[in-house]
DNA sequence: GTATTCGACGCGATAAATCGGCGCGTCACC
DNA sequence: GGTGACGCGCCGATTTATCGCGTCGAATAC
């Protein structure tokens, strides 16, 4: 049941291009198309992979401001947890959102077409949640690194 | 240039499942095979889209842990900064870092085995870095949203 | 108002990729 | 030594990607 070194090093060949066919990985792997094909198969199977995504270029569709938002929250009721963790998944500018430890209750990945339009995210979505106590913005001024890759090999 | 209404179909598409077939894309968005191919092509070219990613699940990877990581850097010369951002692309286990606004300088998103491994990255690699001051810890408690879409609609 | 040009679509053909069935080798356990 | 399970590679049938070509429609020029 645990990944072999096959299946690590088809998932190491996803992560370069997930739209490569299965013969090119085969090659790369050094094995037939078919156990790769099988193989593919079973990691989705086992929820291992569990999808693809295309890898986007955020400026160039409209969002080239990234911010983290911390958030804190009056009461930890589950309807207040509830409403705000809701209105968060409804909200397609929150890209990522976690519940963390720290001083702070939640960490949330926002992007945005600019200020003004983070500003009204902000003010007018986020602060505006029932419960919502303190919001802290940090801005992106730079993606040094941004890998969508996890360590395999 | 700018994105027409079947590119932005077509990401929305790739964003459930870059793997899913031209064929099946072109049904989608109400398109004969070829000009989405066409389009496909293009928006790769042109840098919107950059390439393509599994979705995987970092559990049964064996990395159940994720946490943000905040440094400061005591000065900001040159050879500090190239020297920090050079040590950070080169360890796996930083998947994201950010240059950012605030009371910090980078934000980073660490994935590690344990905490014992969290540890081990934290304080034999990072805050051993020359140049590195101050390190604050954000623990992930619970991933409440993940998206890797951006919204294109 | 007509002609022309440009861009984008759909169709059909071809080469490549995928999928399912089959047989073989290897290993573990009788 | 026999047997069953597992995983690989090969092969043929179907599906998919891509390219050239003809066509349609909008915008522009005359």
């Amino acid at each position: 049941m645990p990944l072999d070194r096959f299946d690590r090093r088809i998932i190491a060949a996803l992560q370069e291009d997930a739209r490569m066919t299965v013969a090119q990985i085969a090659e790369r792997v050094s094995l037939s198309a078919t156990p790769v094909s099988r193989r593919l198969k079973k990691l989705e199977d086992d929820g291992v992979i569990t999808g693809y995504s295309p890898r986007l270029d955020a400026r160039k569709l409209g969002f080239p401001l990234d911010a983290y938002i911390m958030i804190n929250l009056q009461a930890h009721s589950d309807e207040i947890i509830d409403r705000f963790e809701g209105e968060i998944k409804d909200n397609p500018y929150v890209i990522a959102c976690h519940a963390v430890t720290g001083e702070m209750d939640y960490l949330l990945h926002v992007t945005a077409r600019d200020m003004e339009h983070l500003s009204e995210i902000t003010l007018k979505t986020l602060v505006r949640i029932p419960g919502v106590r303190d919001v802290k913005s940090i801005l992106v001024l730079e993606n040094v690194k941004t890998s969508p890759a996890l360590p395999v090999e």
